[in-house]
DNA sequence: CGGCAAATTGAGCATTGTCAATGTCTGTGG
DNA sequence: CCACAGACATTGACAATGCTCAATTTGCCG
């Protein structure tokens, strides 16, 4: 089934204009590509690690996860992704997957062949340096999440990813004050933590009888933002919010993280 | 100081020659980007967390770590850096420095102003998407090492650090029969797989004993690769090598990752 | 009202961390 | 050429965070 695709492309356009400046025939050659739109259950594969893919694709609405299995059968989230995410460019550029794309939720979906990526790229280099941004912040977040598995204890892992979370849902504008709902369950939780499900249950128990969180079935709220900001040590300059579009303000009850305090130590450059 | 630098990022330019066809104008342009050329003291911080940069880098000779700290203070080593390496492609396109860039032993660098990056990108598409692709295989190896230290044990972890080093050393031409000089200190594996630096010795002590690596203080050689992969899970897809120039060659003793196996259980799309 | 996935809880245990002491290597200055 | 300093590596004893296994409860859906 195809679909007028202008009006499903826009908000990621809009998402691009604000890493770079693009003119009109930027914008032309943005909402003319050719995607195919496709609607698509829960749990279901977009990619598996070692296909050799032939398209990249645009997450319009619900949510989807990237994970990886180690030989022994462990499974390990590495991120999730929220309506207007390309969650998939690396599908135009690498040439084999190298980690598995699936859906959490029921998903509306923007597939574009890899060539029409590639064309876009080398015919309007501003799109491309916006998306290649895009992915740059993905890495960033990616590091972080190498430093909450390696070096924070599990209260403050899981106090980390539901901050994350509330951020980027407020930035999507998927978050009111009620809170959000939070399309994992805690097995997917634990795998996106590093811990077990057993584990993930006792600490979200703690964080919820601190008064950190308040959850009703899978919606959380956070009564004690600035509480829970500190049980996971959150700095949110790894998301880069100054260079993603949607809501950058400042919600009731959210503190922007201070800037960093002056370095001090070794030697610098 | 200032040297010509054609002879300096010429392997540079062959590395991105492997990820997309370049012309004589593309190569000609890169050649004459204008590059500050300096050596660089052991533990020297190249790029701090909160930094806004106005430069990129590009690692000429030598080694260096990406780091990032929490905020109690326990440091995770996010990534080390071979001779080749564009290590901050990040300089150019973010606002902000999210990590720290550390050299870890004597090293040369070229340092790009970031509006010079910026311009070739634009002028010449087709090297911005060959340099890209670099930062997307780095986001492939960062994935990775969520993986590593969400999932796996101690031993595992190690294994495959020391498996991903030889790998890379090799590809870079910088291994030999006789192992290769890992430059990092016991504490700096322990920040890099998220463990001790009093178990980081006692898991090296285990894999000698093993025969699964030999080492001489920081030489290590690898007489047992099968061994080794097998106790990391260690599988090479994540590194791209397809998409890395260098010598994509098996060396002896060292056997490349076999395909994955089938998928299986969840359902596709 | 079943059937099922997810959440919750308890008891015991092991991998890994902590603390602290000691050994070893390398470079430097006398 | 040797002694010393300092960084790094190694070892032991003990503690704790988080895992395993297993049972039970809860909520959702047809």
């Amino acid at each position: 089934m195809t679909f007028p695709a202008v009006p499903l492309l826009t908000p990621t356009l809009r998402k691009l204009e604000r890493r770079a400046p693009l003119d009109d025939d930027d914008r032309r050659a943005f909402l003319d590509l050719p995607v195919r739109y496709q609607a698509v259950d829960p749990n279901i594969y977009l990619v598996r690690e070692g296909d050799r893919p032939d398209r990249s694709c645009l997450l319009i609405s619900g949510f989807a996860i990237r994970h990886k299995m180690t030989e022994t059968g462990e499974r390990q989230v590495l991120s999730f992704h929220v309506a207007g995410d390309f969650c998939d460019l690396e599908g135009a550029l690498l040439n084999v997957a190298d980690h598995n794309l699936q859906t959490l939720t029921h998903c509306e979906l923007a597939f574009i062949p890899r060539s029409a990526v590639r064309d876009l790229i080398l015919s309007h280099p501003r799109i491309g340096m916006a998306m290649w941004i895009d992915t740059l912040i993905d890495s960033s977040i990616f590091r972080e999440w190498v430093v909450n598995v390696g070096r924070r204890d599990g209260r403050a892992r899981i106090a980390h990813l539901l901050c994350e979370f509330a951020r980027r849902m407020e930035v999507a504008g998927l978050a009111d004050a009620a809170g959000y709902e939070l399309p994992l369950t805690q097995e997917q939780i634990a795998d996106a933590t590093g811990l077990t499900a057993v584990h993930v249950n006792r600490v979200l128990k703690t964080l919820t009888s601190e008064g950190l969180i308040r959850r009703t079935r899978r919606v959380v709220s956070i009564p004690n933002w600035a509480g829970l900001r500190r049980a996971a040590g959150f700095n949110e300059t790894y998301l880069h919010l100054d260079q993603v579009a949607g809501h950058p303000g400042v919600q009731p009850g959210f503190v922007i993280a201070p800037a960093m305090p002056p370095h001090g130590g070794a030697p610098s450059f």
